[in-house]
This record gives structure tokens, C-alpha cells and sequence, in this order.
DNA sequence: TAAAATCCTAGTATCCCGATAGGGTAATTA
DNA sequence: TAATTACCCTATCGGGATACTAGGATTTTA
């Protein structure tokens, strides 16, 4: 189950996206227009600022923008910074690998090779999607 | 993230669906090599019994045993008993839908759009494999 | 009948999520 | 320069879920 930290971080990105210019938006007003808790959606946009996805303005007339073209952020990324690994499993991630406790080895285990598979059709998707994409 | 439960029940399956004759198996013997907790995977078994995909003989001699065979258990089937919904949000769930507060309609929703993606592939992997593919 | 196994009900420690509170800091404007 | 506005940080907290554990009741076999 995606967190609610992940969706509220992609839609504020997709209505960062959709702003003709890159003009700073405020918090207040993403949290009014997505509905989402003002000072939860504050700390998220800090970690997508600490992550390089948008940059902020502060004073008045302030708020966040993206660094990047929308075209050149993929959903991959933003996923892993918001949510962490991709993979069902902690043994199949790419970014996240960690080794099971209980398994002796990987390559017999039978959860191991399914979750393989559907972290590669994940994957898929998500790499294909950019925030122009879904916006 | 694939809860333990789950994995190891998936992986209590797939212990009984090597079992050559249909002969129960206690919990024991797959606590022992499968490396699980022995109450705990008791538990799970109880809830793979409730859910018809084993059978349980009590009493000396008794434990286990699949009531289907191998090749007409599919994964989804499984995940969805033990995990619950196998989507990545509740507005996309097939069998557990439930709308999302915020998101005043869905089919405007970014997020929305992108999650249906991924649970189709997700499906498609899971709904392709049987316990006797993974074994 | 004694042993062995499932079945059932609770309880618990731990962690994380989502959110809130309160304030400090920095930048912009009037 | 003073006020405004927004960013930034820390701390906390309730609720719920996860992963177990405890103890016993029930059923079957040897």
C-alpha cells in the first residue's frame, strides 16, 4: 500500500507541474486546492527539496517550484525518495536490498523469484511514467 | 511491502505442494524448515484453512495438507486472503475498493490513473502464476 | 489413557503513520 | 526598518498494524 506521504507528495508535484510558469506556489495553496493536512504536506515538500525536485522561494510571494522539467522526472524516483523501496520484498529491491533472516538462499526461494517478477512489471510502469505523463 | 505473514504462508504452501502423497504435515516440520516461528505460522495456517486452500487432520499423526491441487491455486487468490488487496491504493482495489477523501472525483485523479497501471501488471504476474509454478 | 496434534482466545511489545503544536529563521515588501 | 509571509525544525502523540507469545481446549491415534 503506497502511504498517504507518497500521494500527497505526487499530487502536490503534479500541480507544481501544472503551473504555466514556474512561479513559487505556497503550501497554503496546494494543501487548500489537494486537501491535504497543511503541515504534513510542508514536511514532504522539504524531503522533495532535499531530493532535488523543486527548489523554494521564501518571503512573501514565496513558496515551492520544480527544478527540473516535468518531462525529466520519473516516477521511479519520486516513489523511492517518498516511499522507499519499490519491491514487495526487502531481498528483491534494487536500491533497498536487504537479505531475509529466515531463506538460506535466494535463488531457491520461491517468493523470492515471483516477487521478481512483479517488481520488474512495476518497474516498468512506473520508469515509463513521468510527472508530464500523469499530469 | 509483503507482510511475513503472507510470505510465509505462501512459503507453507509451497512446502505442502512438494509433499509427494497428500499426507498432512504438521506445523512443525515447515516451522522447522522454513525457518518461522512455530505459533505464529500456526496462526496462518489456521487462516489458509478458513479460506479452503488446506485441509487439517487433528490428532496424532495429523498437520496439513493442500485441498486443491497445486496448479489451481493462483497467487492472487492467496495474497489477497493473507495480504488483503494486492493494489497499491484502496481507489483501485478491486476486491477491497474504497474511495479516498480527499480526490473529489477519480477519474481526474493523477495518481489514480497511474496506480490502475501498476495494479494491472501486478495482476497479470500474479494471476499468471500458480503454486505449482513457483514450487 | 497418554501423547500428539490442531484449534481458539488473549495479550503484548514494538514500530510506523499521519497529523499537530509551537516556534525560529530568513527573505521580501511597504 | 518594521511587518508580513513563508520556509524550516523539533517534538510529540494517538491509533493501528505487525509479529509474535501464552495458555489452554479439543480431537485423534497408538
Amino acid at each position: 500500500m503506497l502511504s498517504k506521504k507518497t500521494k500527497y507528495g505526487i499530487k502536490a508535484l503534479t500541480f507544481l507541474a501544472r503551473q504555466d510558469e514556474n512561479n513559487p506556489v505556497g503550501v497554503g495553496a496546494i494543501s487548500d486546492a489537494e486537501q491535504i493536512s497543511h503541515k504534513y504536506l510542508e514536511s514532504i515538500l522539504l524531503e522533495l527539496k532535499k531530493a532535488g525536485f523543486v527548489g523554494a522561494k521564501k518571503g512573501k510571494g514565496g513558496g515551492y517550484y520544480l527544478l527540473r522539467s516535468a518531462q525529466e522526472i520519473r516516477m521511479t524516483n519520486v516513489i523511492r525518495v517518498l516511499e522507499g523501496p519499490i519491491a514487495m520484498l526487502p531481498c528483491v529491491s534494487l536500491n533497498y536490498y536487504e537479505r531475509c533472516e529466515d531463506c538460506p538462499e535466494e535463488a531457491t526461494c520461491s517468493v523470492h523469484q515471483l516477487m521478481i517478477q512483479v517488481r520488474d512489471q512495476t518497474l516498468g510502469v512506473l520508469g515509463a511514467n513521468t510527472l508530464a505523463d500523469i499530469v
